[in-house]
RNA sequence: GGCGGCGUAGCUCAGCUGGCUAGAGCGAGGGUCUCAUAAUCCCUAGGUCCGCGGUUCGAGUCCGCGCGCCGCCA
């Protein structure tokens, strides 16, 4: 049995965050989850790459729309790898064989009679080239502010009106066709007030997917992107889909549009679209003009996947908003994975070591294997609802039945006690079995972590491919010789580890924004604040005045520059800096800088450079040297 | 303005078709044990279940009104 699943495709105006990631982990959990049940589960991810704002960015960082994109989509990309997500196609909307299940899919659209040539009238403003969908005549631009014109243009329309009927009586049929109800309830609200036409292609607009035959028209955003679903399984009999995974703000495209395309088309719907809610960060929303964005990437760096995966799964209720921080992430970490799943399995497998040689003994206790089957039960039924974090309680409900298990046995004590081997056997099968139990359960959230226990349990029998339909107490095999045990969460501390993810943060969006052509954060957007040091600390930094003295450029680097600065010491400081798209070398001979004359020396393509040239750097932009109005004799310190 | 949803312990949330003396996890305070990752385990929260009115033997749980948030639409 198949089982087809999907992301949205990324538009690739932003660099992949933790609001992609989001979506992305829930559809690799979901996958991980059905293949347990037994399907032949198959994920696809992608990214949307057309339209006027792909052709700007592209424009801003003097590359040709397709090579944009190509960056991009291969930064979406990479992410998916680093976060270890299974994803089996990632489509991009440019990739030929997209295109023509596009065009497929409207010729059968047209075909059955529900597309027709008319005219689009909106508000357009001509500096930026984009219709103002919601302005009224003489409204100005939101984006520059000046005047909007009307203007009419030709387009291929859809005949959505046809199909407010067809699409109430989907809802009212298949009642899990979109979840969760609340945005049911919503579709069904603005299906039943009618529904206009949609014009589907645009003649402004260069770079978009061509109609047919008629040029200059370009697909117009849903009826290209959309269709990734199918042409992302193109010829692989896996459609219709099972599930699209979306967010909550892309309801309406999914819910109704998409359905009424297919249904024009005589193809099959999709069975099942859940939305999710937005992740908010610290209680606003993220956005860029916030600078709040948050990226998995530092995360995963400072306490690795499955942290992020636990804390999206477990903290945040599965399709309403949800609250993220680094405090919060942070505190789930070490309550739940450290102190919970991470301490059991470091107790129990310790203790089969200690006390019977690494070897799984004999026995069982009654209670512990029953509540094992109610856990195995109740998660594979919350997890099958997408209610996650519910199977995760009830998972947490066994470790910590298993916690309270190992206080009343005692097992240290038994150890001591001469009849009391059998006790202790139960004892430490119990709590090794649970252990197991649990591990497999959370395979899906917890793909690497669980691993890592199951190979420290000793179980030869690979972990992907356990069954949960098979999953049983007593399976865990007498005799069986335990792994190397080592810690799998080892506790952190909460400030360094937050302040270090803020850092890193920081430097991944400022790579990021450089891949988009963004010279800097919109206007008032507040800089990230940085923590705040002590007098003692900025002392310790050893500012002076240097004189450059030679400057040349360093081979087979474009970015630095081999630089010698007299500090008014004997010899001149050998400095590389990265300031060549900035300044060209006889620009900086005799010119009084500013150098970190304390910094830990660094070898740079062959060359020791002992300090650091002082800048102001824009994100995206180029440095520009610090430098002094007055005349300063070289060597002062800056303080 | 119309429609939909929500408002329960410091925080995040459970409480289905009305019977609860109102629950869980986290956090906080106290104690215990020592196998374990300064982990575990035990005890401790006295919360007008947003407010008011109603239905009922009995209402976080149903109905009405009001207040406050949020979403969709206009």
């Amino acid at each position: 049995m198949k089982y087809y699943l999907t992301t949205p495709i990324y538009y690739v105006n932003a660099a992949p965050h933790i609001g992609h990631a989001y979506t992305t982990i829930v559809a690799d959990l979901v996958k991980r989850f059905k293949r347990m049940q037994g399907y032949d589960a198959v994920l696809t991810t992608g990214s949307d790459e057309h339209g006027v704002n792909v052709e700007r960015a592209a424009l801003r960082t003097s590359k040709t729309p397709l090579e944009f994109c190509d960056v991009i989509a291969a930064e979406f990309q990479k992410e998916w790898k680093r976060l270890g997500l299974e994803i089996d196609c990632f489509q991009r909307t440019t990739s030929p064989q997209h295109a023509r299940v596009v065009q497929d899919l409207f010729e059968r659209c047209r075909k059955n009679g529900y597309i027709y040539k008319g005219s689009y009238t909106g508000q357009y403003c001509i500096y930026d080239n984009l219709y103002v969908n919601e302005a009224k005549p003489g409204d100005p631009c939101p984006d520059c502010g000046r005047p909007t014109e009307t203007i009419t243009e030709e387009n291929f329309f859809f005949k959505l009106s046809a199909f407010q009927d067809r699409l109430l009586e989907l809802y009212n049929q298949r009642f899990e066709f979109i979840q969760p109800e609340t945005r049911r309830n919503e579709v069904i609200a603005f299906v039943k007030a009618g529904l206009s036409d949609l014009s589907i292609t645009r003649t402004n607009v260069k770079w978009g997917i061509p109609v047919q035959g008629e040029a200059p028209h370009v697909f117009y955003v849903w009826f290209d992107a959309l269709a990734t679903y199918m042409s992302a399984v193109d010829g692989k009999g896996l459609w219709p889909a099972d599930l699209h995974l979306i967010g909550k703000e892309i309801v309406r495209f999914h819910a109704i549009y998409w359905p009424a395309f297919l249904m024009a088309a005589g193809l099959e719907l999709p069975k099942r679209i859940f939305a999710h809610g937005w992740l908010l960060f610290e209680e606003s929303k993220m956005s860029k003009s916030r600078g709040n964005i948050v990226r998995p990437e530092p995360i995963r760096q400072v306490i690795g996947v499955d942290a992020l995966r636990y804390f999206l799964l477990r903290e945040v209720v599965f399709g309403q908003d949800g609250s993220f921080s680094y405090d919060a992430l942070v505190g789930r970490y070490n309550s739940d994975l450290a102190n919970g799943l991470g301490n059991l399995a470091s107790r129990t497998l310790s203790m089969l070591d200690q006390y019977r040689g690494g070897l799984i003994p004999q026995g069982s206790d009654r209670a512990i294997a029953a509540l094992a089957g109610q856990t195995i039960h109740a998660a594979e039924a919350a997890f099958g609802r997408f209610e996650f974090s519910r199977g995760l309680e009830s998972v947490w409900g066994l470790i910590s039945a298993v916690d309270k298990f190992i206080v009343q046995q005692a097992p240290w004590k038994l150890a001591k006690q001469p009849h009391a081997e059998a006790q202790l056997n139960t004892t430490l099968y119990t709590s090794a079995e649970a252990l197991r139990i649990a591990t497999a359960l959370l395979y899906p959230v917890l793909p690497e972590s669980a691993l890592k226990i199951w190979a420290q349990l000793g179980i030869q029998e690979p972990l992907s491919s356990v069954c949960l339909a098979d999953l049983h107490w007593g399976q865990l095999l007498t005799g069986q010789k335990i792994g190397q045990v080592s810690a799998v969460f080892p506790r952190i501390d909460p400030q360094p580890a937050i302040e270090k993810m803020r850092e890193l943060e920081v430097a991944v969006t400022a790579e990021q924004n450089a891949l988009l052509g963004k010279t800097q954060e919109p206007a008032g957007a507040p800089p990230p604040e940085s923590p705040k040091i002590t007098i003692d600390d900025f002392a310790k930094v050893d500012l002076r005045v240097g004189l450059v003295q030679s400057a040349e450029p360093v081979k087979g680097a474009d970015k630095l520059l081999h630089l010698k600065v007299d500090i008014g010491e004997r010899e001149p400081r050998t400095i590389v800096a990265g300031i060549a798209e900035a300044y060209k070398p006889e620009e900086l001979l005799n010119r009084k800088v500013v150098i970190v004359a304390n910094l830990q020396p660094r070898k740079l393509r062959g060359l020791t450079s002992n300090g650091m040239i002082v800048a102001a750097s824009i994100e995206g932009g180029k440095p520009v040297l610090a430098a002094f109005l007055e005349d300063i004799p070289v060597g002062a310190r800056l303080r």
